[in-house]
RNA sequence: UAAGUAAAUUGCCUUAUCGAGCUAAAGCAUGUCUUUGGUUAGGAAAGUCCGAACACCGUAGUGCAAACAUAGUGGUUAACGGCCACCAGUUGUAAAACUAGGAAAAGUGCAACAGAAAGAAUGUACAGAUAAUGCUGUAGUGAAAUCAGGUAAACUCUAUGUGGUGCAAUGCCAUGUAUACCAAUGUUUGAGGGCUGCACGCUCGAUUGUUGGAGGGUAGGCAGCUAAAGUUUGCUGGUAACAGUAAAUGUAGAUAAAUGAUAAGGGUUUCGAAAUAUCGAAAUACAGAAUUCGGCUUAUAGAUUUACUUAAUUA
């Protein structure tokens, strides 16, 4: 697998998000918290994921969008090693959660320790 | 040289690796695939405060009232409450800056201190006049004392202007689900459904089965969506805002929302060390398009240019 990012890659759609949030599981390792859910999508992509900042944590645009694309590319490079063994087809929705200012190397760090967490949960 | 005033410009760069959106071409495996190329945020994109374009709704005529906005004079513009010029006033040594610059002879209200009294009240002293009296004058307070004045960032009056909602406008396509309605067809001689696939059997079964149309418009998609009162430069007219003209140029279009991340090096500024060269450390702002323009307002590390004022020094 590639370390791309592409459209076909990301969570869109007002059905699939409502059905994330409503059905979904999560697992939190501060400052990030990732909902998901099984699914099956007509493309032959493993997984779907979207990015979230609230507006209330991080007020000015600016560093939301910046904190969006720590997260899409601490996602992107570090994809491969999540997805190893999986088959079934999953939506996550990653939600950021801390403060204004972070760095990529403590994300890719958090985010490793939560997908971790997701694969023992759904494993056992 | 120092301090200041005004106007304008700019607002980090390079390389490597890994990526994202839009787009063009080519390829065959015809996939919203692969490869290659092009392109991808600001001076304020912000606040959403004015003015327009555009769209829909309302009124489809005219007048009045209310509400709101504006307020020297002239010019400029698609338009403006913006901008420019001039006059007046205020501040500053000055360059300049600011303006809450229509009306007090329509009405209502308000007014510190002083003063007897700031409006329906005539005090004290002196003088004059008279039958008598605030009937007359002077003194004293104050900006103002039967003479009325100030105040409209008080109501008010005058003149002028204003319908509402905003691209989440609006138009189009339309999966699925339920079905008002219409047509065809099937029917108590049993359509069709259920009992694990078939047969038999049992059972449910008529405002109903199947097919088609039509309506509605949810998920989603397409258009609107970027060539525009465009940008840059020169010339001409104008004190200027601005206008005219010629040449060149083609400059983001996302939608759970692209325009990035990492590493290395270099600029710039500040601080420390040093005679310099240089070395070390820190900082590198404000801030992210969402229909598009013209303005205003607010935020902003630093750098540059021009004009002018004041003070000092030198010639």
């Amino acid at each position: 697998m590639k370390q791309t990012y592409s459209k076909r890659e990301r969570l869109k759609g007002k059905k699939l998000i409502d059905e994330l949030f409503s059905q979904g599981k999560s697992v939190s390792v501060y400052p990030l918290r990732i909902v998901y859910k099984t699914t099956d999508f007509e493309t032959s992509v493993i997984a779907k994921t979207g990015v979230s900042v609230s507006k209330k944590k991080v007020k000015l645009a600016v560093k939301r969008n910046k904190i969006k694309r720590l997260l899409r590319e601490a996602y992107r490079l570090n994809k491969t090693t999540y997805f190893n063994n999986i088959t079934t087809q999953y939506a996550f929705m990653i939600l950021y959660l801390g403060k204004e200012n972070i760095s990529l190397h403590k994300i890719e760090q958090a985010m490793t320790t939560a997908f971790q967490k997701i694969l023992k949960k759904e494993m056992s």
